[in-house]
DNA sequence: TCTGGGGTCCTAGGACCC
DNA sequence: TCTGGGGTCCTAGGACCC
């Protein structure tokens, strides 16, 4: 017995965009591009033309000399998208975030008091136009995966539902490119095979695909190609890191300007950090170079921190170990990013320990690890943390 | 027409521990 | 004395997403 289609997709269409052409009667019914040097969002109007998130505004005007180009206006979007995330959360306490303009709803339970999911779906559609004055597409089905599927497919300012009984139908007819994970690389892979929709992908069987793509895309892919996807929706996750970058232009760049970018892009993010009361541990310094080619250095600190200071000085270290690769080959693009936030670190072994009961320390060990989020423990020692909050470990 | 800024997840090897 | 299995953490890179 299959469950019903309960999750949906809401997504804002052409979010900034969308935003500007509220906000601007004169900009309606035209093609706007939002865009900084790339096209962050553009109207469907100006998506007729062949315009497209991430291609340079250059680029985009040869295609749509009448666009219209305004540049983007990031605290009205975060405004807009408070207020979206309203109206989910008024429709449902199961309501987990994707992104800005993005969230998986869960409307199980909800229907003798809200109707069906499709009708929930299209008064939300409405609520979102009514009170925020944004459309919005949204995909309803049985599992996430299929709900976003749905979404994409509705697009623009669309409701679709998928009902479990015609769910192959719908999805194997699909190009691979729906499968999440499938990108580029991984398409141009099974492009290869002469593999182009998901129904393809599902009569390939696993063993195939794991050999073709890797342990973990293969059962991925396999999996969603079968639509089986069991994850839950859920409420309250919390961003793992958080980061700042910026481009450079091509070089060459003075150590004395690279250190000004790098101070700029650290005070950015371990002030949002402190803001958000969320330290980490882990700095990584990204850096993109002048033929494309990538890297990263990452270095996880003993305590968590959001102190400036603290950060910059490992990023600099960081940043020292690669200039071989900046001398070598002119960076373009520099990033610094703190990610495992709110672990607070290994814990330091203060004192020898070794005579209290067994099972009260495994209560105290659990206590320390829920806490900290850290398993590295020492046994056989006392032990202190920055919190001041002293727990006692047991050996083995 | 070279390509912005913000993220997530996965893999793989080495270090280290039990 | 030798060998081993299981687990976590760290670093680096890659693919992908909006």
């Amino acid at each position: 017995m299959t469950s019903p289609a309960t999750i949906l997709h809401a997504d804002l269409d052409s979010f900034y965009a969308s935003v500007e052409q509220r906000d601007a009667p004169r900009l309606r019914g035209r093609p706007v591009i939002v865009g900084a040097g790339v096209v962050l969002a553009a109207s469907y109007e100006a998506k007729a033309y062949g315009v497209r998130t991430a291609m340079s505004v250059r680029a985009a005007r040869d295609r749509c000399p009448q666009a219209i180009v305004v540049p983007p206006r990031m605290s009205a979007y975060t405004e807009a998208s408070r207020a979206v995330f309203e109206v989910f959360d008024d429709t449902t306490p199961i309501v987990e975030p994707l992104s800005i303009d993005e969230a998986f709803l869960d409307v199980a339970g909800l229907h003798r008091i809200a109707g069906t999911p499709v009708a929930i779906a299209a008064r939300l559609r409405r609520d979102v136009l009514d009170r925020v004055g944004l459309p919005i597409t949204v995909g309803v089905a049985r599992t996430k995966f299929l709900a976003k599927v749905a979404s994409r497919v509705a697009k623009p300012d669309g409701l679709l539902a998928v009902e479990p009984a015609d769910e192959l139908t719908f999805l194997h007819r699909l190009p691979v490119e729906v499968l999440w994970g499938v990108g580029e690389v991984t398409s141009g892979k099974l492009h290869q095979r002469g593999i182009r929709t998901v129904g393809q992908v599902a009569r390939l069987g696993e063993a195939a695909l794991v050999s073709m793509l890797g342990q973990g895309s293969g059962r991925h892919l396999h999996a969603l190609a079968h639509n089986r996807d069991p994850r839950p929706v859920v409420t309250g996750r919390r961003r793992a890191s958080m980061g700042a970058q910026r481009a450079l232009g091509r070089g060459p760049h003075t150590v004395e300007f690279l250190e000004a970018a790098l101070a700029g892009l650290v005070e950015r993010v371990t002030r949002r950090m402190r803001s958000a009361e969320r330290p980490g541990r882990t700095v990584v310094l990204r850096l993109r170079f002048a033929d494309y080619t990538r890297a990263t250095r990452s270095s996880t600190l003993a305590k968590a921190t959001s102190q400036t200071q603290a950060v910059l000085d490992t990023a600099r270290a960081l940043l020292a170990t690669a200039s071989p690769l900046v001398a070598e080959r002119g960076l373009t693009l520099i990033g610094v990013s703190v990610g495992n936030l709110d672990r607070a670190g290994h814990i330091q072994p203060e004192l020898p320990f070794d005579d209290l009961p067994r099972d009260a320390l495994d209560t105290a060990v659990d206590a320390v690890r829920r806490r900290f989020g850290t398993t590295s423990l020492q046994r056989g020692t006392l032990l202190g943390t920055d919190t001041g909050l002293v727990m006692p470990m047991l050996p083995d």
